[in-house]
DNA sequence: TTTAGGG
DNA sequence: CCCTAAA
């Protein structure tokens, strides 16, 4: 197969139809093939792939914004160019991915994929509102009334600035200082950064935040109560900008946060499994509640304790720094667990020198409220799981992973010095959409329960998933499937699905395995498992209609 | 060692 | 994910 990710521009109906009704036709190309094929199939989850120009970026916001003209017309009409186009789907795909997928690219041409996250989920709620916005507020009488209107396309303000001022701005918001004297970079690394400031803030409002209004320098500026993600996003973006641009640009983040949702928005599904839904989320959320035994609780603790304040002062670390440090925390080797327990795992701490990173692009991982690898199926890991070496001693892991040391918090610290059994727990890393895909492959080829055996068949080069790792989550899988039945019946279609983690059409495979398999390896015939045609064969025949 | 299942 | 009883 040579599809690509960009080729193939597959709508999701088409995916679900894949996996479905055509589930059987497709099974004999693609689950039959070898591993390499089967990864392939990857690529037809896989949202077109997001990376535009901050150009397209910012007429998106005016493209969003025009259709809000009846809105806000009055309030701001100067942000109504001629730029009428509506916002691609790939485009609105941004705000499904973290920041740090931010590339920015030398002098002028901010390459960005996946900008605009309006995700709320990411930004560390440990973050003072009261230091943040005041922090801010600083920022902008330094040096950013120009950044708040950044968003606009012709950043009129930036290009008026000198090299000087933007300097200044730079420093202010990024805390240190640069010598580059191109202003297109400078332009771009502070739009940036100002994006930037209004996700972590965003976060905040979720967290912390239900309120309506927002002071700044005495202004009161509106921003609508947080009954939606969308419009949470609205108070702090406030702080940004001046009063008269305040509403326009409230508007228009709705706007987008409205339209994410459309998109399953992994943070958003994350929120919504917080706070909304209290059916089948309860299942997920029940388990977490039982108490940790031994282990746990010292590593419990250095969770929590990532949930402790962190000095403003942090978020003055620049995102690429941030990011190299993510990277190298994540690129710590994880041995395979030799009988019993894991591997002993080297913390790298000293990258984190004790004052942790401000992540405004990390999700601070409510611990246990990601069963499964939620927004991976709307993310670009699948790339990332072909791109890693078949030797894989580096973890797969996609940047945006959400493995919960990701977001470094003053517990690190303690973990460096007590360099004790805290090491000892495996840390959770989230399943890749890829892996799930191979965990199904190998299930419908081996069958349920002969975990180790699909661990060497399909996993047979990542040292990160143990055979037990794969039955845990083939019985998430399964919870999942499941609980997506009923939360259907109750939840109307126009409503965000909970259960976005892992696609419907996935999921219906589950449980197309779970009947065809059931739990004790039965398998009627004893299919070689490399034999493909006898396993498909097997496979065509067993298909049991579901009994709901 | 591997599986199954509870936590 | 972890832990452990059974197989």
């Amino acid at each position: 197969m040579n599809i690509t990710s960009k080729d193939s521009l597959i709508t999701s109906d088409e995916i679900a139809n894949m996996f479905t009704s055509k589930f059987s036709e497709v099974d004999l190309s693609l689950f039959a093939a070898s591993e390499q094929e089967a990864i392939g199939v990857e690529h037809f989850l896989v949202e077109p792939k997001c990376a535009i120009e901050y150009d397209e970026i910012k007429a998106d916001f005016n493209a969003v914004h025009s259709n809000l003209t009846r809105e806000a017309q009055e309030e701001t009409p100067e942000l109504l160019d001629g730029k009428t186009r509506l916002p691609t789907c790939e485009e609105f795909t941004l705000d499904a991915k973290p920041a740090d997928e931010v590339t920015i690219l030398d002098h002028g041409s901010c390459k960005v994929s996946c900008v605009g996250n309006v995700g709320l989920g990411r930004n560390s709620p440990d973050f003072h509102e009261r230091d943040s916005a005041a922090e801010i507020s600083n920022m902008s009488s330094a040096s950013v009334p120009a950044l708040e209107s950044t968003r606009n396309q012709n950043s009129p303000v930036l290009d008026e600035m000198t090299v000087e001022e933007l300097h200044e701005a730079f420093s202010s918001m990024f805390g240190r200082e640069t010598s580059v004297t191109d202003k297109q970079w400078l332009k771009c690394h502070l739009l940036f950064g100002l994006h930037n400031q209004v996700e972590l803030d965003n976060g905040l409002n979720l967290v912390k935040r239900g309120t309506t209004s927002y002071k700044i320098g005495g202004k009161t500026v509106c921003s609508s109560s947080c009954d939606s993600s969308g419009s949470a996003t609205g108070s702090i973006d406030s702080v940004l900008v001046d009063k008269t641009m305040a509403v326009g640009w409230h508007v228009e983040r709705k706007k987008f946060a409205d339209l994410d949702t459309l998109k399953t928005s992994s943070e958003d599904s994350k929120i919504d499994s917080c706070s909304l839904d209290g059916g089948d989320e309860a299942l997920v959320t029940q388990k977490r509640q039982r108490k940790p035994p031994k282990r746990y609780i010292e590593e419990s603790m250095e969770d929590k304790s990532r949930y402790c304040k962190r000095k403003n002062g942090d978020c003055e670390v620049f995102y690429k720094e941030s990011r190299e440090k993510l990277l190298s925390v994540r690129s710590r080797k994880r041995l395979y667990p030799k009988g019993f327990g894991a591997a002993p795992m080297v913390c790298q701490d000293k990258s984190f020198k004790g004052s942790c990173i401000q992540v405004p692009f990390g999700i601070p991982v409510e611990e246990g409220h990601t069963e499964t690898d939620t927004s991976s199926w709307n993310s670009e890991d699948f790339k990332d799981d072909r791109l890693s070496s078949p030797n894989e001693e580096v973890d797969t892991e996609p940047h945006s992973a959400r493995s919960q040391d990701d977001i470094c918090g003053d517990g690190f610290i303690t973990r460096g010095n007590t360099q004790k059994v805290s090491s000892h727990r495996k840390h959770h890393i989230s399943w890749t959409s890829s892996e799930v895909m191979k965990l199904i492959e190998g299930v419908s080829r081996c069958g349920v329960g002969r975990w180790a055996e699909i661990k060497r068949l399909m996993f047979s080069s990542s040292s990160r998933r143990t055979p037990v790792d794969l039955k845990d989550k083939w019985r998430n899988l399964l919870r999942a499937s499941y609980a997506q039945l009923q939360c259907k019946r109750k939840v109307k279609q126009g409503q965000k699905q909970v259960s976005n983690q892992v696609p419907e059409s996935v999921l219906w495979r589950v449980r197309e395995l779970s009947t065809t398999y059931p739990y004790q390896r039965e398998r009627k015939f004893k299919v070689s498992c490399t034999d493909s045609s006898n396993f498909s064969a097997s496979t065509n025949n067993i298909l049991v209609p579901l009994s709901t």
